[in-house]
DNA sequence: ATCCCTGCAAAGGGTTTGCAGACGC
DNA sequence: GCGTCTGCAAACCCTTTGCAGGGAT
């Protein structure tokens, strides 16, 4: 992560934390840290794991505590891919996207579409709520690898 | 649930049992039809307890088989609204439509937009995947209710 | 010095699994 | 009768909680 992120996302952190009048611990800056050093998407036990491979040492209690500190912050966005088991990505200059999940492998894709917007917008006016923010997933096929079969996990009834 | 409704279920899930070779077993059909008995959300334990209330006696180890079941059959529809606890809805004739959750309350509101199919076919082309289902979820605060203070649960750091 | 935060381990809650008996085929 | 499905309970996994010690204020 280059110097200036760094910078600002421990900035944004510290005002939050004298904002909410909770301690700035040594322990939530480096988690912010590490989370900021990777890319993609990650659970909580992979967290934990880096920071145990690493100069630093948290516990998972420490990990499940903080990291909704920072969802508040709006340092980082919560996903829960249809599994019972949350995921999490720096939220940080990244520009907003949705999710499309490969429901043979399971792997996830990203996607962008400024007209997520729109429906956000007219279902604010609609329902009168402020959005605070989304997830739009989409659970979808590739379909060449599904028709070379080189996608081969599972096969769903309406495949037949 | 009107009669036309209940054969048509019931004749979805014979043809996908004889389909995919399972049993047509009474708890199966007990399943569904129960689940088409009521409207709205439903997770697991509600099921159950709707289910032991009468008649039928399943064990939740079988609503948990038989539910995955009734989704690949597409007869209901799984739901994760943030939480770490599946919850399902009928999905036979059933408009699509996603939800609103309120995020002081968790109550869930549902609407509609077409535009969402035009997102889907478009990130269907860019992505090279076919799209079985999707889901959107809008996390938000009311804004009448939130003004008064009469939604008053959680509050979060943003809205400082 | 206060008392919030951490680490550890145990508890919790939803879901899955193993196994013996039941029943669809 | 064979092999799958069910019910029960235990196991499982992710997450939360309780508590004693440590560190921020």
């Amino acid at each position: 992560m280059n110097e200036e992120t760094r910078e600002a996302v421990n900035r944004i952190l510290t005002d939050y934390l004298e904002a909410k009048k909770h301690r700035k611990t040594s322990e939530r800056f480096a988690i912010l840290n590490e989370i900021y050093a990777h890319d993609g998407h990650f659970d909580i036990e992979q967290l934990y794991l880096m920071m145990k491979n690493k100069k630093y040492r948290v516990s998972r209690a420490t990990l499940y505590n903080n990291i909704e500190i920072l969802v508040d912050a709006g340092l980082v966005i919560r996903h829960q891919f249809g599994k019972n088991l949350a995921q999490f990505e720096k939220a940080y200059k990244y520009k907003q996207h949705d999710h499309l999940i490969c429901t043979d492998c399971e792997k996830v894709f990203e996607f962008c579409d400024p007209r997520i917007q729109q429906i956000q917008k007219s279902t604010e006016e609609m329902l009168k709520f402020k959005v605070i923010h989304h997830s739009l997933n989409f659970f979808a096929k590739c379909t060449e690898l599904h028709e070379k079969g080189m996608c081969p996990n599972k096969k769903n009834y309406h495949d037949i």
